[in-house]
RNA sequence: GGGGCGAUGGCGGAAUCGGCAGACGCAAUGGACUUAAAAUCCAUCGGUGGCAACACCGUGAGGGUUCGACCCCCUCUCGCCCCA
C-alpha cells in the first residue's frame, strides 16, 4: 500500500507566498555564509577517501572570460557531486601569472608588471567567487609570488643538478617585437608568427638553457596508467615523434665521416645521392670552389624560409651540387652530395641519405636534377625501372639490386617488425657499418626567456667555475622592482645596473648571474603540487599534504595544452620521481577536455569582432546558477557551440520554476493522490537519480540538466494530482534539491535550508542513493515491427518472458492486420526492447 | 602532406548494447491572463499528401552487412581543430 497521509508543514508558507526568485541578493549572502563558515575548505581526513579534483589554472588578463566559467564550472559542479558522494574534495584556485602579456600591457601601458598583475588577480579573484564554486581560497597561489617561484627556482636547480639542465648554442625563434626566444609550439600556422602578438619569427643564434626532455621520450609515450583522452594521447604520441631505424656511417671520399639516420635501412643499396642540410657543419668543407658561390646563394635564401615551408611535401624541390661525393658504404658506390632546403638540420642529423626510388620527396628531387634512380624493393607483379618509374614506391616488395639481400621480403611494417629492415641493421652492426636507433621529432625544451616577468634562473656563472646554481639557502633569487622593462633586444635583467653582479658558489670572487628568466610553462608544471601547502616554507609542498592529496583524481582544461602544458608537467612529475621528490610516474589520473564557446557568430571570441560575452554582464542579470546551469546545458561539455543569448532565457526559465514549485502554496483544495501517481512521481524520481549520477560521473552535464528540467515537469503534473505533502512529495523534493545542488549551489542552499527547514547545508548532505525498485518499472510498451515498420505496440508486464512477450505481440491488432493469417517467416524479440516480424 | 574530430528539425542538442529518430531547451505560431508590458499558463511545431484515421519520405552523399543502421564496414563530399 502507498502512504497517502500527509506530513505536517514546518514552514509557514503563506509567508512565503509573495517572494519572488531574486538570484542576486540570495547568491551573495550564500556567498558570504560559506565563506565565514569556510565550507568548502579541504583539510587532510583520513576517515574519508580523497578526491583532488584540479582544472586548469586562469592567467590574469584582468577578466574572467566566459570560456573560463565554461571550463570550471562543470568541473565546480562534478567536485560538488563527488563531495556528496562522500569524498573528501580538495578543488584548488590560482593564477599563472607571470609572462609576456602582463610585460607588453605594461609596455604599453607603463604599469609595472608586478602592480598589474596584482590588479588583475585582484579583480578575477573577486570574479571568480561570484561563481559560487567551491575554491578552497586558502590554497590559492600565485605563480609570480617569491614564495612560489623560489620553488621554481629550486626545482630548476634539481633538474639542473640531475644534469637534465643544459646550456647549448642553437638557432632559436626570436620574436622581433616581444624580443623573446619563443619554444616550438609558441610559433604559429604556415606564417610562422609569434602566439602572442602575431609578428613573424625571425631565427637568431643564442646559448641557453634547455631541460633534457627527450630523456623521456619513451616514457612519455606510455598511457596505460591513466585514463586520458585519446585524441590528447594521439596528440602527445605524434609530437614525440619516435622512428625506428638506423644510424649509418658514410663518409666522404676525403674520409670525412657523415652520419645519417634513416627510416628505410632496407633500401640503402638505393641510395643514389646524400642532401646536406644548407646548416650542415661539413658543408663549408666539402664544396669544391667551382660550386661556392651557387651554394653559398643557396645557403643565403634557405635560411630566409620556416622549417615548415622547406618540409612541405608538396613544395617544388631545390637544391644544389656541392661537387663532393660520398661513398655508399654497403656497396662502396660514390654519389654526389647535395644540398637542399627540404633537409633539415633540426631534426636528425641533418643529412640525409637519398633514395628516390622509394621515397617521394627523393624521388621529385631526383627527376628535378636528373639523379640516378635504382629501384631496391620490387612490388609483386610490376617491375619498377628507373628510367621510368612515374613515382616512388614506398610500400611492400621484394629487395632487388641489394647484394646478399636479394630476394629478401619487405613488408609495410616499420622498424624492426619488418624482416627485410631487421636482416640489414643486422648486417650493419656486424660489419661496425651502422646500428639500430631511434630518432624522435621531440625537441629537448627551451626554456630561456630574455624577459623580465618570470622566475629568474638561479644561476651563476665564474670565469673559473662555470655555472653553478645559487645557494639553496640564498632563494629566491627575487626580481627586482626597479627595472626597465622596455625592450631593448637585451634581457631588462641584463640592463639593472647591479642585479647581475654577485659572487661565485664555489669560489667567492665576483661572478654573474643568468639574467635570462624561465619559460611560464615551467611555473604551471607544478601548481599542483604547490595548492598542497601554499605556505609551507621548508620544501615546495608538504609531504604529509602530498601523501594524502596527490595524485590528482580528475583534471579538466582545454585540449590547446596537449603537446605543451600537459606534456610538460608529465615530463616534470617524472624527472621529480627519478629525484626522489615526486612518487608513481603521473601526475594526474584522469584528464578530460571541455570544448570551446565560439561567439554567437560562430567565430571565435575576440575583442576585434565584438563578439565576447561577458559573464559579469550575465551574472547581474541572470544570477550565477542561472549562467551555471545554461553553460552545462547549452553544448555537450567537449564540443562546446557558439553562444546563444536567446537559449539562457531558457535556463532562468526552468530555476524559476523550481523556485515557484518549492515556495509556492498547494491549492487548499487539492485532491487526493491516487496510489498510480505517486507510484510513478517514486520512479521517475528515481530514474532520474541514476541518470544524473551516471551522467555526473561521466562529464555528461547537458543531460544532467534535462533530466532535471523533465523530472520538474513530472512534479508539476504530480502536483497537480494532489502528489504535494505526501512522503513520496516529501522525497522527491530533498533528493531534487540535491541533485540541483552541484549545479545551482544557491538556491539550492535557499530551497534546502529556508524553504525545506533542513539542517545547513545542502553542499554537506549525502548523494542520494537509487532505490532500484522504486525505480523499475511495472509494465513496458514495445514496439511491434513488421518488415522493419513499426505497426503497433504491445504493453506487458516488465518480467514476462520471451515467450509472453512473443504471444502478446502475435495477438496484437496490427500483426492480425499484417498477417492476414499467414505465418511470420521469423520473430525476433529484441532484448525487451521490440519485437520484430518478418512476413 | 600527416593526424584527429565532426555533419541529426529554423537553432543548441537527445537517442546508455545495432532496437520506437528528434528527449530537453531555444526560436516561431495560435490562444489564456493583463489597461498594457513583463512574467506565467495552455496548445501546435521534421517534410510531403490527406478533413481525418493514416500513408510515404527523412540523421551530409552513394553503396554494403543485418529481421532491424544516426550507430558497424567501404567509397566520397563538406566543415572545424591540431601538427608538419
Amino acid at each position: 500500500m502507498e502512504d497517502t497521509k500527509k506530513v505536517e508543514n514546518t514552514t509557514d508558507i503563506t509567508t512565503k507566498r509573495d517572494r519572488s526568485y531574486q538570484p542576486q541578493a540570495l547568491e551573495k549572502k550564500w556567498q558570504a555564509k560559506w565563506e565565514a563558515d569556510k565550507l568548502y575548505r579541504a583539510v587532510i581526513d583520513e576517515t574519508r577517501p580523497k578526491h583532488y579534483a584540479l582544472t586548469m589554472l586562469p592567467y590574469p588578463s584582468g577578466d574572467l572570460h566566459i570560456g573560463h566559467w565554461y571550463a570550471m564550472v562543470p568541473s565546480d559542479a562534478r567536485a560538488r557531486f563527488k563531495r556528496m558522494q562522500g569524498y573528501n574534495v580538495m578543488f584548488p584556485m590560482g593564477f599563472d601569472a607571470f609572462g609576456l602579456p602582463a610585460e607588453n600591457a605594461a609596455i604599453k601601458e607603463g604599469v609595472h608588471p608586478m602592480k598589474r598583475t596584482r590588479e588583475n588577480v585582484e579583480r578575477m579573484r573577486t570574479q571568480l567567487r561570484s561563481m559560487g564554486a567551491m575554491f578552497d581560497w586558502e590554497r590559492e597561489t600565485v605563480s609570480s609570488d617569491p614564495d612560489y617561484y623560489k620553488w621554481t627556482e629550486w626545482f630548476f636547480i634539481q633538474l639542473f643538478k640531475m644534469g637534465l639542465a643544459y646550456r647549448k648554442m642553437s638557432a632559436v625563434d626570436w620574436c622581433p617585437k616581444d624580443n623573446t626566444t619563443l619554444a616550438r609550439e609558441q610559433v604559429i600556422g604556415e606564417e610562422r608568427v609569434c602566439e602572442r602578438c602575431g609578428t613573424p619569427v625571425i631565427k637568431k643564434e643564442l646559448e641557453q638553457w634547455f631541460f633534457r626532455t627527450t630523456k623521456y621520450a619513451d616514457e612519455l609515450l606510455h598511457f596505460d596508467d591513466i585514463d586520458w583522452p585519446e585524441r590528447v594521447k594521439t596528440l602527445q604520441t605524434n609530437w614525440i615523434g619516435r622512428s625506428e631505424g638506423a644510424s649509418v656511417i658514410f663518409k666522404t671520399e676525403t674520409g670525412d665521416p657523415i652520419e645519417i639516420f634513416t627510416t628505410r635501412p632496407d633500401t640503402l643499396w638505393g641510395a643514389t645521392f646524400m642532401v646536406f642540410s644548407p646548416e650542415h657543419p661539413l658543408v663549408d668543407k666539402i664544396t669544391t670552389p667551382e660550386h661556392k658561390a651557387a651554394v653559398e646563394e643557396y645557403k643565403t635564401q634557405a635560411a630566409r624560409q620556416s622549417d615548415i615551408e622547406r618540409e612541405a611535401v608538396d613544395k617544388e624541390k631545390t637544391g644544389v651540387f656541392t661537387g663532393a661525393y660520398a661513398i655508399n658504404p654497403v656497396n662502396g658506390e660514390r654519389i654526389p652530395i647535395w644540398i637542399a632546403d627540404y633537409v633539415l638540420m633540426s631534426y636528425g642529423t641533418g643529412a640525409i641519405m637519398a633514395v628516390p626510388a622509394h621515397d617521394e620527396r627523393d624521388f621529385a628531387f631526383a627527376r628535378k636534377y636528373g639523379l640516378t634512380i635504382i629501384p631496391v624493393i620490387q612490388p609483386e607483379g610490376v617491375e619498377l625501372i628507373g628510367e621510368t618509374m612515374e613515382a616512388a614506391h614506398e610500400h611492400e616488395g621484394v629487395m632487388i639490386n641489394s647484394g646478399p639481400f636479394n630476394g629478401t621480403r619487405a613488408t609495410n611494417d616499420k622498424g624492426m617488425k619488418n624482416p627485410a629492415i631487421k636482416a640489414v641493421v643486422e648486417w650493419l652492426e656486424e660489419r661496425g657499418i651502422g646500428k639500430r636507433a631511434v630518432n624522435y621529432r621531440y625537441r629537448d625544451w627551451l626554456i630561456s626567456r630574455q624577459r623580465y616577468w618570470g622566475a629568474p634562473i638561479p644561476m651563476i656563472y665564474c670565469d673559473v667555475h662555470g655555472w653553478n646554481p645559487v645557494p639553496e639557502d640564498q632563494l629566491p633569487v627575487m626580481l627586482p622592482e626597479d627595472v626597465e622593462w622596455k625592450p631593448t633586444g637585451e634581457s631588462p635583467l641584463k640592463q639593472h645596473p647591479t642585479w647581475k653582479n654577485t659572487t661565485c658558489p664555489v669560489c667567492g670572487e665576483p661572478a654573474t648571474r643568468e639574467t635570462d628568466t624561465m619559460d611560464t610553462f615551467m611555473c604551471s608544471s607544478w601548481y599542483h603540487l604547490r595548492y598542497l601547502s601554499p605556505h609551507y616554507d621548508k620544501g615546495p609542498f608538504d609531504d604529509a599534504e602530498y601523501n594524502y592529496w596527490m595524485p590528482v583524481d580528475t583534471y579538466t582544461g582545454g585540449i590547446e595544452h596537449a603537446t605543451m602544458h600537459l606534456l610538460y608537467t608529465r615530463f616534470f612529475h617524472k624527472a621529480l620521481r627519478d629525484a626522489g621528490i615526486t612518487e608513481g610516474g603521473e601526475p594526474m589520473m584522469q584528464l578530460r577536455n571541455q570544448g570551446m564557446v565560439l561567439g554567437e557568430d560562430n567565430e571565435k571570441m575576440s575583442k576585434s569582432r565584438g563578439n565576447v560575452i561577458a559573464p559579469d554582464v550575465l551574472v547581474e542579470r541572470y544570477g550565477a546558477d542561472t549562467v551555471r546551469a545554461y553553460l552545462m546545458f547549452f553544448a555537450r561539455w567537449d564540443m562546446g557551440a557558439p553562444w546563444d543569448s536567446q537559449g539562457i532565457e531558457g535556463s532562468a526559465r526552468w530555476l524559476r520554476r523550481v523556485w515557484t514549485l518549492f515556495t509556492d502554496m498547494v491549492p487548499a483544495e487539492s485532491q487526493t493522490p491516487t496510489s498510480e501517481v505517486l507510484r510513478n512521481l517514486r520512479r521517475r524520481v528515481h530514474q532520474t537519480l541514476r541518470r544524473v549520477t551516471h551522467d555526473f560521473e561521466n562529464f555528461e552535464f547537458n543531460t544532467i540538466i534535462s533530466a532535471l528540467m523533465e523530472l520538474l515537469n513530472e512534479m508539476y503534473r504530480a502536483r497537480e494530482a494532489g502528489a504535494a505533502g505526501t512522503t513520496q512529495w516529501e522525497e522527491a523534493t530533498e533528493i531534487y534539491i540535491k541533485m540541483l545542488a552541484p549545479v545551482a549551489p544557491h538556491i539550492a542552499e535557499e530551497l534546502w535550508t529556508n524553504q525545506l527547514g533542513k539542517p545547513y547545508s545542502v553542499h554537506q548532505q549525502q548523494w542520494p542513493k537509487v532505490d532500484e525498485a522504486a525505480a523499475k518499472e511495472d509494465t513496458i510498451e514495445l514496439p511491434v515491427q513488421i518488415n522493419g515498420k513499426v505497426r503497433g505496440r504491445i504493453t506487458v508486464a516488465a518480467d514476462a518472458s520471451e515467450e509472453e512477450i512473443r504471444s502478446a505481440a502475435l495477438a496484437s491488432e496490427a500483426v492480425k492486420k499484417y498477417l492476414e493469417g499467414k505465418e511470420p517467416k521469423k520473430i525476433i524479440v529484441a532484448n525487451k526492447r521490440l519485437v520484430s516480424l518478418v512476413v
